[in-house]
DNA sequence: TCCCAGGCCTTGC
DNA sequence: GCAAGGCATGGG
């Protein structure tokens, strides 16, 4: 077991902001979360503005994967500090979602994640991911004996038929899987590759994936290569900027942390809109 | 019934 | 290069 305290580092506004679709509530300010194959149980104590978050693993799994997974050896008050203080809204926002970290995901499935979030809401995403784990990942059994299924693999994907896939109530999004997975086993697209490149190159690679527009492209970039320019502009983000920032949005004000701000804005307006 | 959800692809100009 | 239309499915 392992107790974080860091009042900037909150598991309930992340699993709530929508970036991670494999993390859910189990229990009273209790989540579990699978990522690369591992699971994890953690727990939110809050006292006041104090934020405790116990993780129930061993201190070496922590130190040596889970800390860099949640981004943990960055603080985020210097996002916070940077903010315009004639900015009210993004003042507001980021007190909001002040608990928000950006985590480090795995790629191949942030690729097929945001493939399957375009035009979809996010309990649906995490329904069908769901679907997708337990019936092409691996069935595994943590350490308290529950079971969790892992992602399923390119090489599972690419050998699904399209009409098979739609099973797990994909619709239309079910042709970009198997295509996008075809040209990610065959290295038509190579993920080893794209993990060393920069935002603007990764980005661009990224678009060669059938199914892989810009906006897909930006989420894939902040939520697995942790490229925290990347700005990703959905629904929600336009819905903020064309009300709040009519003048346009005051992006060099924010170099290089430019999508930690867009998960400020997402999750207050999300939040605002009752979660659908 | 219509509209929308963390858009993208194809077509037609 | 760019604006329209189509696309699966479920919930408000």
């Amino acid at each position: 077991m392992v107790t974080i305290n860091n009042n900037n580092f909150s598991i309930a506004q992340i699993w709530d902001s929508g970036q991670c679709f494999r993390m859910k509530p189990i229990g009273e300010n209790t989540y579990e979360l699978i990522a690369s194959g591992r699971y994890l149980k953690m727990k939110e104590i809050r006292q006041e503005a104090k934020i405790e978050t116990i993780c129930f693993c061993t201190e070496d799994e922590f130190e040596t994967f889970w800390k860099h997974y949640f981004d943990l050896e960055n603080d985020y008050r210097k996002y916070i500090e940077g903010i315009d203080k004639n900015d009210k809204y993004l003042l507001e926002a980021a007190a909001y979602g002040s608990g928000i970290h950006i985590l480090r995901q795995d790629l191949w499935e942030m690729i097929i994640s945001f493939i399957i979030s375009q035009q979809n809401n996010i309990r649906r995403i995490r329904n069908i991911i769901q679907l997708l784990s337990e019936r092409y990942g691996k069935k595994c059994i943590a350490e308290d004996n529950t079971v969790y299924y892992t992602f399923p693999e390119p090489e599972v994907l690419s050998e699904v038929s399209e009409e098979e896939l739609r099973n797990c109530n994909l619709g239309y999004r079910s042709k970009y899987i198997v295509k996008t997975a075809k040209s990610i086993v065959e290295k038509e697209v190579d993920l080893e590759k794209i993990g060393k490149m920069n935002y603007i190159e990764a980005r661009k690679e990224l678009m060669k994936l059938y199914g892989v527009g810009g906006k897909v492209a930006d989420c894939i970039c902040l939520f697995a290569l942790h490229h925290l320019e990347a700005f990703p502009i959905d629904t929600h983000i336009k819905q903020v900027l064309d009300t709040n920032y009519k003048q346009g949005f005051p992006f060099e004000k924010y170099k290089g942390y430019e999508g930690v701000i867009q998960q400020y804005i997402f999750y207050f307006h999300y939040s605002s809109m009752g979660k659908k």
